[in-house]
DNA sequence: GGACACATGTAATACGTTACATGATTTT
DNA sequence: AAAATCATGTAACGTATTACATGTGTCC
């Protein structure tokens, strides 16, 4: 989320991609810009593209507030650095990760499936079908994807499960919305309902 | 997510937002940009703040676009006006929420609890109770206001039916987390670990 | 009739995205 | 050594955020 201007620039909080982005060196000791990029890319499924116009940039204003050091890189001709985690990154890091839990780390993001259900009824119930079909189908491929990434350290392991759960209740939830809207009691499947609901709408 | 330089402007398709906005104005009819703002603002689980900023040029743009119209409000002195959605917006409308259904559409988005428990390591075992027990009390509360959001129709309920499973899941992970942790086999908890982990470290 | 919230915007800012431009390394 | 891929960036762009400015209605 892009965010506005917040105080004086020093003390500004971190965003959940520089927390991200600080873990990484915390945990992985220090690496490259584009490692850190890696861990984004091979995610199947984090929200973030990992694109080297976030990460760069993100990178050297984390070094301009005195989280990060870099140095060049020392094997090699290739240019570019290694960057590590600061004593000040690190502190802010960690208060980054500790409590208080705010609002909006607990509710639930934006979910572009979730999003569509609210307006299913705009679709005549055949495309409904296909979209909920193809979307179980695609849902159990990302899950045995998450089946595959790799877990480094319990954490790792005990974060995956919880993506895994939660991909879990969204297919079991998709699925039995399928059964409902196919079988007996789908709402608006009348003949005419299609037409009745357009009057109410402007266009 | 910011959007780059994607095609013809007018040939783009929507954006999630766009798509929400647009699903608010087939479904309720014709309204104020204000009304649109209430949905985001009066949700519990909203990744959008609603904030004005985004709303009103939101509004601006799909009417350059030609997917929506609007008229001056008829009622009261009130400066503003009503947005209806146009023919062109309906179709577009319709194309954004059905198939082909994309990776990014199944995919996890980002979840800062879950975020941080893949870097949980880097706290002392009794602060990671603190944060767990603080997630896990927001978490419930989160549940409860869930229950009594609005549902005007049977999409609606669908569709916040999912929510909760996805709350519930994760309520759930949580749960059992703290109770792997606290219980025997807390995965560095023997003396001496946090310092040795630290020389792994820059700072 | 002043205080206060509601409603309607605008301004400045930050930042993630795509697309492009090279340089280095490996493959063929 | 030509081609392909990996790695390191930069540029332009769109857009959501916060903060501010102002007008309108309601409540004491």
């Amino acid at each position: 989320m892009p965010g506005g201007a917040v105080g004086s620039r020093r003390l500004r909080s971190l965003s959940e991609l520089e927390g991200c982005v600080l873990g990484h060196l915390w945990k992985h000791g220090p690496c490259t810009a584009y490692a850190v990029r890696r861990q984004f890319l091979d995610s199947p499924s984090s929200h973030w593209s990992g694109s080297a116009g976030a990460i760069y940039p993100l990178l050297a204003r984390l070094e301009e507030r005195g989280l990060v050091t870099s140095k060049r890189l020392p094997r090699g001709g290739r240019r570019g650095w290694t960057y590590a985690l600061a004593p000040a990154g690190r502190t802010q890091f960690l208060r980054w990760l500790a409590p208080p839990v705010t609002a909006d780390m607990v509710s639930l993001s934006v979910d572009p499936l979730r999003t569509r259900v609210y307006f299913l009824g705009a679709l005549p119930a055949r495309r409904r079908e296909v979209f909920l079909t193809e979307s179980i189908g695609k849902l159990r491929a990302h899950l045995a994807d998450l089946a595959s990434v790799s877990r480094e350290d319990e954490f790792d392991r005990l974060a995956v499960e919880g993506a895994t759960r939660m991909m879990k209740a969204r297919l079991a939830w998709m699925e039995e919305l399928r059964r409902a809207l196919a079988g007996g009691k789908a709402p608006q499947r009348r003949r005419g309902a299609r037409a009745a609901r357009g009057k109410r709408r402007g266009g």
